[in-house]
DNA sequence: TTTTGTGAACTAGTTCACAGCT
DNA sequence: AGCTGTGAACTAGTTCACAAAA
């Protein structure tokens, strides 16, 4: 059997892919450290994580350890990155070029392991021609179709205000963008095969809110 | 029986709470446009989500519900604010006022629904004194435990260079912070009470790839 | 002996389906 | 008649525990 490819073609849930995530952070870490092995029981006592959890998210993908003796780094990190496809070029547009959109195109982490943003995008013609501190270019959103095709976009980050979320998701869609990272506190529909990540601060805040009115000390 | 308050101390998961936050935003919007009432079913059409799961998650907390009838939107929202705890002052501090910071301090849903924005703390002393475009002035790390005190600051968002984090996360627990928003892409440990939540940017663009490169067609 | 890979057991989360209230 | 609240059934996710491999 091949060892390396996914085996069953099962659904892999958003749980096991974040854990991958975090493996490979801890990996890359390892390696620079110059660790050569480690066991499913030593990643896991890491994070506090159970061991056969580690060892079944890999498994979903082929069988990287070797029994009695653990899992090599190096190599185990190169699959990581394999399976959750940063071997290949991801190019990114930032959609709104406000504060928050100008923050994340400088933001470290975004531009790594072969994720590069490409331009911001907006339609203010005061910021067409700019610039962000760090150097990546404003330029008008009708140039999402050309960038989706010639500079290969394949990822846009939705950080404009809200209203117009929507309508600038179909847009981006339109042009062929098939995975989307959105910031905006609404509730938006893609398309089938396309998929759709929102990162909704306020959710975040409103869940501390909670977890504070619910422990011991009321403040 | 105390039709009001959480009946059961069984444990919420995060699903639920995130869904509380959903069906408050929302009921906000349905109660400005001026409906009255709402059953579970049009709730849920509303999200793709199952009407029994919108009935459970309220009925941990009570019976806010009329059979036959539905429920009334503006009571509703009251008792959903109320169980989130948004009825209580929510005092933010930002840490670290580099780029995110600053865009995350003007963010609007983090200055709204009795949640506001303090501080933001530096400690480069070249910042401290100045104050963010929307005008939340920057302040030394060190006044943290007065901010504590007199501002009654109960939740801080962390938004620092890589390897500061948990030394700062150390910080303004001892400083009796009990609720921590976490934007650094690192693993951090946060003693029993605490609550941390992680907005790993990093994680969200990888799972994203993972997608791409499952999807039919590969780029 | 050590540690993987994995079926079986368990736990958490969701959906079904209906009794009971309005 | 209509919709809530909820036990029962189901599904997904995690942990246990052990045979198989090195």
């Amino acid at each position: 059997m091949d060892r390396t490819s996914a085996r069953k073609s099962r659904h892999i849930s958003e749980s096991t892919t974040t854990r991958l995530s975090i493996y490979l952070r801890c990996l890359t870490t390892l390696d620079q450290t110059g660790v050569e092995t480690i066991s499913s029981k030593d990643l896991a006592g890491q994070f506090h994580l159970n061991s056969a959890l580690i060892r079944k998210d890999l498994a979903y993908f082929g069988e990287f350890g070797v029994r009695g003796v653990g899992y090599n780094v190096r190599e185990l990190r190169q699959q990581v990155i394999r399976i959750l496809g940063l071997d290949r070029d991801l190019r990114v547009v930032i959609v709104g070029a406000g504060n928050l959109g100008l923050a994340l195109s400088d933001y470290r982490g975004f531009n790594s392991e072969g994720c590069r943003i490409v331009a911001l995008l907006d339609n203010a013609p005061a910021k067409v021609g700019t610039a962000s501190r760090g150097g990546i270019p404003v330029r008008h959103i009708d140039e999402i179709e050309r960038l989706v095709r010639d500079e290969r976009v394949n990822i846009a980050v939705l950080a404009v205000p809200a209203g117009s979320a929507q309508t600038l998701l179909d847009r981006v869609v339109g042009a062929g963008v098939r995975a989307v990272l959105n910031f905006v506190p609404e509730r938006l529909r893609a398309p089938e095969g396309v998929s759709l990540k929102d990162v909704d601060l306020k959710i975040q805040i409103e869940g501390l809110a909670f977890s504070l009115a619910r422990s011991p000390e009321g403040s």
